[in-house]
DNA sequence: CAGCATCCAGCCCGATACTG
DNA sequence: CAGTATCGGGCTGGATGCTG
């Protein structure tokens, strides 16, 4: 499959006559890293892209939090998403889990520091939607209703 | 529905004891603006974490490009799916669409101003990918493993 | 060449019920 | 309180075939 533009299996390696203009040179172009499609990049792309962690990742920005609290204040999160958001944060190292024994059991989440770090890009991504977003609703309109 | 926790209708509106503190102040919180479950916000972050986007933008950033051409640079992505993203980012203002009237059909793409000023905050995306790829690598290796 | 229409598999995610 | 288990609908996205 793919055949049709796949046909040649050095093709990744061997598309260099357009080198990069504008792409930062230190940051591999993604069209470079994701034909073993599926690994890193593309994953830790589908984490932020999610639809509930970058609420998280914003609640927790302020400080530590219990399950509940998140549960509360992330609205229309099901208990579901919020356990398997965290988890996946969890994995990827962006959050950190402690359970404390005790009863009722209390569980707090916290930003690690690589989810700190991961903060100030969240940031700049708010504010690019911020920024732009009457551009974005306008153009938007202007589409549906040509 | 979620009665639980939005017994009060005005629970959003008056969620205000625990002022933002880090959330920096010009930019308004997801959680105040996502309760309308849908609307722009959460819209636009679709676009930017959808599976293929960033790396129509990521090409385009170089350039016009043709839609065969990107057919062919998007390593893995099908007609269809192609289509309904520039689609998505037409109707976002960030990708403009000019079809020329020849034979055999010739139709560019190529970034608005919007869509421009949308690569800075996506090479921040593609930066923190790439300078933590490995710190979340070996997370996600050792919540696997443990 | 560019792309729409159609069909269909898989998974995402929400609702619900149950547990340590 | 903080989850896990299970079920099911809907949407995403891939394959294929057909048009201007």
């Amino acid at each position: 499959m793919f055949a049709e533009h796949t046909a040649d299996p050095d093709h990744a390696a061997a598309r260099t006559p357009h080198s990069q203009e504008t792409w930062p040179d230190d940051i591999p172009h993604p069209c470079e890293t994701w034909p073993d499609n599926g690994r890193g990049f593309r994953e830790t792309l589908d984490r932020i892209g999610d639809k509930w962690s970058v609420l998280v990742i914003g609640l927790l920005s302020q400080g530590p939090l219990r399950f509940g609290m998140l549960h509360q204040r992330v609205p229309g999160i099901s208990q579901r998403m919020l356990t398997l958001t965290l988890r996946h944060l969890e994995r990827d190292g962006i959050v950190s889990r402690t359970a404390y024994a005790e009863v009722p059991p209390r569980v707090e989440y916290e930003l690690t520091a690589l989810g700190e770090s991961l903060r100030a890009t969240v940031y700049a991504l708010a504010r690019w939607v911020t920024d732009h977003n009457d551009e974005i609703e306008t153009a938007r309109h202007h589409y549906d209703t040509r």
